[in-house]
Order: structure tokens, then C-alpha cells, then sequence
RNA sequence: GCGGGCGUGGCGGAAUGGUAGACGCCGGGGACUUAAAAUCCCCUGAGCUUUGCUCGUGCGGGUUCGAGUCCCGCCGCCCGUACCA
């Protein structure tokens, strides 16, 4: 080798040609290898990559380039998530067709993409806006229609009244519309559903078999899904109420501990109050006030409406509770009523004292306590029943079953199981998305669009100058003739949830037909995806609707695939410092982006003026904190290569990255520092330095270990001792084959830069080179320092041939004489001996 | 509000209940150089009465021969909360 300096600028794209032109990364389903489909989520094409993506795809791709070294036949596809909001949004800013704008975006990031050199099947490649995708989408939407899992309900969304539209929950900023400033109302309409909750107990189930999935996922999944037994029962009305309320508790043990009867603002008992007393009208009208987001409604204000009727306890017939209509109460969970525990829920015990009711303890830690006090919450937890009647002395368990078969026996009840998933609304009133392929016909009603007519494509003549669904209000899109009866008709003008989109993505990327969406065969061949890699944030949502449709597609017989995904990982956020200035005139903060400002060891100054910023905390990049580093410039000035192992070093994956100078800058060295270590290999070195030999066997399986365990930053620190191991190397025989081996070791971390040395020794492209082998009987060391401990305090080291019996090791701990200066004398009372590790002697 | 997670030197972090701080960054000292850059070597948790000792893993308790790790109670931050993707 002669090159000094690695030069990336010409190295990276050099590759890049390499690998493309040899097509080294386009998967090939007819392989008799063993396949393994490895993706990330794919990305929104917002017009620029973030750092985020680049760490997300590096993770990726180190594997995907790892497993192809280690004999599999790697599917690593990539494509574009591109319907959804900002599309529109920058319709309306800038007057851009959507259309044409995430075209351009998409262009830009691919390049960009490329320019990083990962390992991505680009033949693959879709978008979710072609309408060859969602003409497929579309074919799959009326199967699950036929099946019986879609059909149409009234279901609340966020009205602005005066711009006349449906807002999205992050366009409404404190109860209103981040446009026109209006309170948002809540406002029901009729809209597509799919029946996720035929498959709740099967989503439940099917995590306890995802191993490899995160626990804290599987967690948040199943508390999502809420599976709950509990009694609807029926409080029996009292004159002038006629009718019964049926109420869904969970906690039916705290019968006797019930104090009141809520039922949901759009009650049926409610509507028929309010029609009679203003009063109550008023009251509901005002819980229509505000948006639809869960946080928002169990964050307000508890409040109540006294509608002086009253019901009777089922067991007390002297027993009278009110009925309220309270704001806390959803239509959509359970029956739309509760009864009311303020000893034992916090919610009814701060309404409870807010109306001054009764707060009644029928639960308590021991019997002898079933008159203590509450100290201002309700008590939630597990005890025993008391002040309960035929459940006193009862655990919280017994009383639940004892009172539902109660209730059975008498008919006033029934045990049931309540989930807290509800079916997934997947109408948008928007354009730039999957138009919802149906007709609505005055005489034959909902009529699905014969499927030789997809895909229903979205007209491209549209504006955005007002607010609103362009569909809604095309001249002629959305006329056309009935296709049962001919007569004239209207076409569906909602459009699907994103999220339908990259609910089957992985299946069309695995298999892309063009005259259906997918061909089982070609499924069958690579899924599960082995390794699906992603953010936190989609923990639950994307990550249940694709298990759902996974579920749907194999319901309908389309596939025969069950879970989607067989590993996951889910990695943290790449952060960087903010820098901003208090305006003085508004007093609210401006901040400036990294390169506007000179980061010293005291501070920042701001380079316009000299004068200093404001260093605040490390937080996720974004860019109305201007606090984003842009992966093009760090390329253009690092290199890809120092920019992909930033992004694996340090910081474990699934944990934030903060970003820094000094590090990329730390990295960049060390890709120079490899390249000299790289360039003075000696293939006719001879002589054998068998502690090198160790180092670079046991580094090689400690770095497949941490590849595949996804500890990247482990398998980083594993390949700087090696480097360091080998540079204070006397040239030999062992150091060379250390040398070769680094090269494999940084193939998947560092490729622009493993390609270079490995064409320099005279090889192929190190991409297509096997993993390296390791021999076993150099992975284990034959001497170990064993720790030597007074009740419990390091008191000294010693070294002992490994696998020392127990009475060598006491016998060294005894011949220590810092050991015996700290016993001094003292009786011994125990010696624990952990072999190949320490003694301890206790006094 | 509810559900989930995280918290270790100046910084990012390592550590099957068994030597806390591997590895990297920053900083300090030195070598090389006319000089600088680059590179190389050494030091780098705090404190002390320094062959060594004490303290130290967000805070307060507990279990154990031994706790960053396990248990109980807090605090802070982050993610999600069903129309952001």
C-alpha cells in the first residue's frame, strides 16, 4: 500500500460504483442460502436525512453486512412512507402539489442515503404515494372488507369551526385550531373502521412468543390491549328515571364501597336529561369544548352534573345512589357508565370530594383497620374487604368472583371481559393519502369499487388555497356512476391512515408482483423479518396495526405468516446541545444552529457578534430548536465511514447518541489511525506472538457476539483494544493475521475503508469475503487475577493459574500481607472462595 | 392523569449479585518539529495522615460475606396516550 492518508472523498464513492455494479447487495429469493430480512423502518421523506436515520440505517446495515459475511442471503430493502401531512401542509405554505414535492424529496434522500454506502436492495425500492402500492392497498382493503373486518360507525373527530375542517390531535395546540385560533369542538361523523379487536386476545397472546422483542414493548402492547374481567351490571331505576343503568366496573369487590353512578356526556340517559334541563345541556355542550386526545381529557378538570336522578344499589334496596353525567366518562369503553368508588379509584375519589360524596373504605390492609381514614387519595391497592356485608373478611380476588356470580344468579349481571383496544378508525378527511376505494349510491347504499377498476387514483388538479378535503370539493372527481345499479353516485372522499400504508410494506418489499400485491410463495421465503429495527415511539401503534394486518392478511388467506416481526429493536434518539438567546423584546428564547456558533471548554459565543449564547440541555435534534447537524456536511467533510462508526460508538443503541464535534472529529482520526495500522501489513512476516493470537481470536468472537446482540458500542470498544493490541505488535506471522482480521472486523462497521485495504492486500471485495473463523482453543486465557476481599473490601490482586482449586486460592488470600494487615488478627470466621474470580474472608 | 423506560467521573459509557469506572472523548504533561498540524508516550473519580486508607453508581431505607446490579419508598428526565410519522 501507499496512500498516506485514506482519502473517503474518492474512496466512498469508488465502492459505492463497486458494489453497485456488482450488484452486491440485490437479493436473490432463489438462493439455496439461508435467508434473513433485515429493515428498519422506513423513512417519511421529508426532504432531508437526519441523524436519526443515519444511526437507525447504520444499525441496520451492520447486520445486514454481517450476516451476508456469515452465509446468509440478506434482504435489506428500502423505500418511502410518503403519504401524510406535511405534504399538505407545504401545498399550503408554499402552493407545491404534495405530489410533486414528496417526489423531489424523496430524490434528495436517497442520494443522500447512497452517499452513506449502506448495504440497501435498491431494485426494491417503493414508495407508499405509488399508485401501483396503493392500488395493491386497495385490492387488500375491500378483501378485508369482504371478510368481514371493515364497516363504518360514528366516532368523534377534532372540528375547527372556522375553517370548517377536521384537525389532526398535534393541530390542535391548547384546545385550539394552530391556524385560526378557534376553541376546537369535538363533532361526530360517520367513518371507516377495521375490527382490531377481533384479534385482541390473538395481538395478547401472540407477545408472550415474541422473545426477542423488547419487554418494556411487549409491556406497553399488553396494557395498551388491556384485557380486564370484570361485572356489567344494572342499577335498577328509581321514579322518575325509568329505565336501567348498565354499568362496567373492574373492581366489582368494591360494591358496598360505591358512592355514586356516572354515566358518558353522550349517554343516552344524558341526551334525554338534557332535553328537558337546560341546565344539563349546557353542561354536555360544554364537555364537547376541547379536542379528542386521551391526555387532554384525563388531565382536565373532573367535573359532574347532578342530574337528581337516582338509582338503587343492587344490593341494599334502601340504598340510593345519584346519577351524574360527568366529563371523565367515555361512550366508547365498557357501557359509557361507571359506578362510582372514591376510596378506591383516584379519579371518583377527586370528583367524590370535589360533589361532596361519600368516601366509603371497603378495603383495608387488616379488618381490625376498616375504619381508618384515607390521607387524601384513594387507596388503590390489594387488602382485605371490610364494611362489605356477605364479602367482609374476603380477598379483593374471592369478592370480585363472589359478587359476579351473585350477580349472575340473580340476572342483574354478567361477568365479561373488556377490552381497553378499540377498533382502529382509518378515515382521513385528506387528500394526500390511499383513497378509500367505495361508492355511496342513494338506492344500493356502500358499494365497494369493483377491483378491475383499481386503483382509484387521486386526481391531480387540486388546490389548497382553503382548508379542508381538495377530494371533497373536486368539480368532478368524486361523480361517478353507481357500479350496482349505474344510476349516479358519489366516490368515498376520505383517504386511509398512514398507517395502513406501513402496515403490509415489508410484505410488497419481500415480494412485488405486479398484478396482486404480494406472492405468498415469495412471503413465505423471507418472513418474518429477523431483524426489524426502529424508534421508541412507534412502540405500540405501527408496531400492533402491522401485527393486526399481519393477522388479517393470514385470516384471509393471503399468507401464511402470523407475526410480522421476529426480533425487534427499538433504538434512542440522536441529541444535540441547544444554543439560544432570550429575546428581549418578546422574552421568549431564539436559537441558533451549531455552525452559527464557537463551542468553547467555558461556553458559546455566537460568531455573528462575538458574543455569548446560552448552552442548554442535550436534547432530540430538531429544527425549531436549531439544534440539527446536517449528515450531507459531515460526510463531505469526514467521510462516511467516520460518520457510521459515530454512530455505533459510545452510546448503546438503544439509549440517545449525543451528538459532537469532538467525537466525529475522534472518529475520523481513528479511521486514519486503521488505515496506517492497515497499510503496514506484511504478508511474508513469519514468527508466532501467541498473546496476539488470543487477543485477535477472542476479539473476533466477542464482536460477532456483540453484532448480533446489537451492542454495537461494545463491539467498537472490542475493535480499539485489538487496534491498540496490534500496533504495539512486533511485526510477525500473528500480527499480520491480526491485521486481516481488523479489516473483517471494521467490513461492516467501516466498509469504503474495508474495501480499500482488503483491494490493497490483493483481494476482491471484502463485502463477499466470510466472516473470519475463530479457533476455540485460543479463546480462553490460562491465568486469571483472582480478587482478594475482607468482608467485602478489595484488599489485593493476585494472579492463579485458571481453574486453581478452591484451597490454592485461600491459601494465596491467607499470604497476602495487606489482607492480613487488615485482618489483623481478627478470628476468621468464613472464607468464600468464587473460583477464577476472589476471595473473601469474613471476621 | 394513565402506561412504559432511563439515571454510574468533566462528557458518552463498561461491569453472569463478586476487583466500579473497560473503551472512547475532553483536559494536563512530555517526545518529534525552526514552528505548527499530524503522530507517539505518560497522567487523569473525589478526598486523606499515600507500602496504603476513606468516600463514591439520582435520593432515603432494606436483604446479603459482598449491591451499580435484588426489594420497598421517593425525585428528575424521556417516550406513548389511538388523526404527527
Amino acid at each position: 500500500m501507499t496512500d498516506a492518508r485514506f482519502d473517503p472523498a474518492v474512496a466512498d464513492e469508488r465502492w459505492q460504483r463497486a458494489w453497485t455494479d456488482a450488484g452486491t447487495f440485490t437479493a436473490d429469493s432463489n438462493s439455496a442460502k439461508p435467508k434473513s430480512y433485515i429493515l428498519e423502518m422506513f423513512p417519511y421523506p421529508s426532504g432531508r436525512i437526519h441523524m436519526g436515520h443515519v444511526r437507525n440505517y447504520t444499525m441496520g446495515d451492520v447486520l445486514a453486512r454481517y450476516q451476508k459475511m456469515r452465509g446468509f442471503e440478506v434482504l435489506h430493502p428500502m423505500g418511502w412512507d410518503a403519504f401524510g401531512m406535511p405534504a399538505e401542509n407545504a401545498a399550503m405554505e408554499k402552493g407545491v402539489h404534495p405530489g410533486g414535492w414528496t417526489r423531489a424529496n424523496i430524490a434528495q434522500m436517497k442520494a443522500q442515503l447512497q452517499r452513506i454506502g449502506f448495504a440497501l436492495d435498491w431494485t426494491r425500492e417503493f414508495a407508499t404515494c405509488d399508485p401501483e402500492y396503493y392500488g395493491h392497498e386497495q385490492a387488500l382493503f375491500l378483501d378485508l372488507y369482504e371478510s368481514g373486518l371493515v364497516y363504518r360507525k360514528e366516532s368523534t373527530v377534532n372540528w375547527d369551526p372556522v375553517d370548517m375542517t377536521v384537525l389532526a390531535n398535534e393541530q390542535v395546540i391548547d384546545g385550539k385550531g394552530w391556524r385560526s385560533g378557534a376553541e376546537v369542538e369535538k363533532r361526530k361523523l360517520n367513518q371507516w373502521f377495521l375490527k382490531i379487536t377481533d384479534f385482541a386476545d390473538d395481538l395478547l397472546e401472540g407477545l408472550g412468543k415474541l422473545e426477542d422483542w423488547p419487554e418494556k414493548v411487549r409491556l406497553m402492547q399488553e396494557n395498551w390491549i388491556g384485557k380486564s374481567q370484570g361485572l356489567t351490571f344494572k342499577f335498577e331505576p328509581l321514579v322518575p328515571l325509568t329505565e336501567s343503568i348498565e354499568v362496567y366496573s373492574t373492581r366489582p369487590d368494591t360494591i358496598f364501597g360505591a358512592s355514586f353512578v356516572a354515566v358518558a356526556p353522550d349517554h343516552p340517559i344524558a341526551l334525554e336529561v338534557a332535553s328537558h334541563q337546560p341546565d344539563a345541556a349546557a353542561f354536555i355542550a360544554k364537555c364537547k369544548q376541547g379536542g379528542t386526545t386521551a391526555a387532554e381529557l384525563e388531565k382536565q378538570e373532573k367535573l359532574g352534573y347532578d342530574t337528581g336522578y337516582e338509582v338503587l344499589h343492587p344490593f341494599d334496596n334502601g340504598w340510593t345512589l345519584p346519577v351524574y353525567i360527568a366529563n371523565f366518562v367515555l361512550m366508547e369503553y365498557g357501557t359509557g357508565a361507571v359506578m362510582g368508588v372514591p376510596g378506591h379509584d383516584q379519579r371518583d375519589f377527586e370528583f367524590a370530594t370535589k360533589y361532596d360524596l361519600p368516601i366509603l373504605r371497603v378495603v383495608a390492609s387488616d379488618p381490625a383497620r376498616a375504619d381508618e381514614p384515607f390521607k387524601g387519595e384513594a387507596e388503590a391497592g390489594d387488602g382485605v374487604i371490610v364494611n362489605s356485608d356477605f364479602l367482609n373478611g374476603m380477598t379483593v380476588e374471592a369478592a370480585k368472583a363472589e359478587v359476579i356470580a351473585r350477580a349472575e344468579s340473580g340476572a342483574w349481571g354478567e361477568g365479561r371481559t373488556v377490552w381497553r383496544l378499540r377498533d382502529w378508525g382509518v378515515s382521513r378527511q385528506r387528500y394526500w393519502g390511499t383513497p378509500i376505494p367505495f361508492i355511496h349510491c342513494d338506492t344500493c347504499g356502500v358499494v365497494p369499487v369493483p377491483k378491475d377498476q383499481l386503483p382509484v387514483t387521486l386526481p391531480e388538479d387540486v388546490s389548497f388555497d382553503i382548508p379542508g378535503n381538495p377530494l371533497e370539493r373536486h368539480p368532478t372527481w368524486k361523480h361517478v356512476d353507481c357500479p350496482k345499479c349505474g344510476a349516479a353516485a358519489r366516490r368515498e372522499t376520505d383517504t386511509l391512515d398512514t398507517f395502513v400504508d406501513s402496515s403490509w410494506y415489508f410484505l410488497r418489499f419481500a415480494s412485488q408482483p405486479a398484478d396482486r400485491p404480494f406472492d405468498p410463495d415469495e412471503v413465505a421465503k423471507w418472513m418474518p423479518v429477523q431483524h426489524y429495527i426502529g424508534g421508541i415511539e412507534h412502540a405500540i401503534l405501527h408496531l400492533l396495526y402491522a401485527r393486526f394486518w399481519t393477522r388479517a392478511l393470514a385470516h384471509t388467506g393471503k399468507i401464511a405468516v402470523e407475526e410480522p416481526f421476529a426480533a425487534l429493536f427499538t433504538q434512542g434518539m440522536v441529541t444535540h446541545e441547544t444554543y439560544s438567546r432570550i429575546d428581549a423584546g418578546r422574552g421568549v428564547p431564539v436559537y441558533y444552529a451549531p455552525e452559527e456558533v464557537r463551542r468553547t471548554a467555558e461556553g458559546a459565543t455566537l460568531l455573528a457578534d462575538e458574543a455569548a449564547v446560552e448552552v442548554g440541555r442535550v436534547i432530540k435534534m430538531s429544527k425549531s430548536k436549531k439544534n440539527v447537524v446536517d449528515p450531507d456536511a459531515i460526510i463531505a467533510r469526514h467521510g462516511a465511514d467516520a460518520v457510521r462508526w459515530f454512530m455505533l460508538s459510545d452510546s448503546p443503541p438503544e439509549r440517545d447518541l449525543p451528538w459532537s464535534d469532538a467525537g466525529i472529529e475522534g472518529c475520523a482520526r481513528f479511521v486514519q489511525r486503521l488505515w496506517r495500522l492497515f497499510n503496514a501489513y506484511d504478508a511474508a512476516a513469519t514468527g508466532e506472538d501467541k498473546a496476539l493470537m488470543r487477543k485477535t481470536h477472542q476479539t473476533i468472537a466477542a464482536v460477532a457476539a456483540d453484532i448480533e446482540a446489537l451492542s454495537f458500542n461494545k463491539a467498537v470498544a472490542r475493535i480499539y483494544e485489538l487496534t491498540g493490541a496490534t500496533e504495539k505488535a512486533a511485526p510477525s506471522a500473528s500480527r499480520s493475521a491480526a491485521i486481516r482480521a481488523l479489516v473483517h472486523l471494521a467490513a461492516p462497521m467501516m466498509p469504503h475503508l474495508a474495501e480499500e485495504a482488503w483491494a490493497a492486500m490483493g483481494e476482491g471485495l471484502i463485502a463477499d469475503a466470510p466472516w473470519p473463523e475463530v479457533d476455540p482453543a485460543l479463546l480462553v486465557d490460562d491465568e486469571v487475577t483472582i480478587a482478594i476481599q475482607h468482608m467485602g473490601k478489595l484488599r489485593d490482586t493476585v494472579t492463579a493459574p485458571k481453574g486453581a482449586s478452591k484451597d490454592t486460592l485461600e491459601a494465596l488470600a491467607l499470604a497476602s500481607a495487606n489482607l492480613q494487615r487488615s485482618v489483623d488478627g481478627a478470628a476468621i470466621r468464613k472464607i468464600i472462595v468464587v473460583p477464577d474470580r476472589l476471595v473473601n474472608i469474613v471476621t
